[in-house]
DNA sequence: ATGGCTACAGCATGTAGA
């Protein structure tokens, strides 16, 4: 069973990347951030000739959006947090699958809208906590996947790449990341690499080319899961592509 | 630390991303 996340920055514009991932991995559910789009204008053909069915959470703007691909039966059962603001913001999706639940979640950056734009990240960030503490509390087997935007700690970016003031490095987003492990949450990808260097997001420009770059993406598991975990790798290859996301995908493999 | 990218809305630049 694979599970995997990729933040697309406009599926419109990456669909082709998605195929070709899905193709080349075959994970059996995978959830998508930055859609930027309506449900209506997520390009779904590609995937279903993959044998992918696919349902997004989309708005109107171009912004955030967020879509699961699975090519297992799921059920859709949320698209907001319990608590979130009639903002419109389409940040979740959660869906039974499988015997488990996992959600797929575009955290807000924060760096917007100044202390107000930060007081709702860390806000959101309670909101996601409820609900994996409800999770965890009646042992369903629950992932939470997709763009945290959080470094978790200061070996989940390239030295100096943000400056100690940016959103997704400051304390109060990386204690409420870190509250979510305390919950009983394993960061997959750091379980199985404790002291690689591993980033799944680089700036356009030369980023990628030098390594410059964050780990925001990530792949969380309550106990149920994290003691299935066989693998979980960040996939380069979508970013290395021509006119790419600025993100790349991360994948979990559970046995 | 931004915007030297990129995407989007909409048609000129402004906003957001991280």
């Amino acid at each position: 069973m694979k599970l995997a996340t990729f933040n697309v920055n406009s599926i419109r514009q990456r669909a082709g990347h998605v195929a070709r991932f899905l193709g080349r991995m075959r994970p059996e559910i995978l959830f998508l951030q930055e859609t930027r789009c309506t449900e209506e204008q997520v390009p779904v053909g590609e995937f279903e000739a993959l044998g992918y069915t696919t349902r997004a959470v989309g708005q109107a703007g171009g912004r955030n959006g967020v879509a699961v691909i699975a090519n297992i039966p799921f059920e859709v059962v949320a698209t907001d947090l319990p608590g979130d603001a009639e903002d419109g913001h389409a940040r979740y999706i959660e869906v039974h699958a499988a015997g488990m639940n996992a959600a797929g979640i575009y955290l807000p950056n924060g760096n917007s809208g100044g202390e107000a734009g930060f007081a709702y990240k860390i806000a959101w960030m309670e909101r996601l906590r409820s609900v994996v503490a409800d999770r965890v509390d009646t042992f369903t087997p629950f992932a939470v996947l997709g763009d945290f935007n959080v470094c978790p700690t200061d070996a989940d970016l390239a030295p100096g790449a943000l400056p100690p003031t940016d959103a997704l490095v400051r304390p109060e987003s990386r204690a409420q990341y870190r509250a979510l492990l305390h919950l009983g949450m394993t960061d997959a990808l750091r379980a199985l690499h404790p002291a690689e260097t591993l980033f799944t997001y680089w700036d356009y420009g030369a980023a990628f080319e030098t390594n410059r770059g964050l780990r925001i993406d990530h792949v969380l598991l309550s106990p149920e899961l994290a003691e299935r975990l066989e693998a979980c790798d960040v996939d380069t290859m979508p970013r290395s592509e021509m006119q790419p996301s600025d993100h790349t995908p991360v994948i979990a493999t559970l046995r």
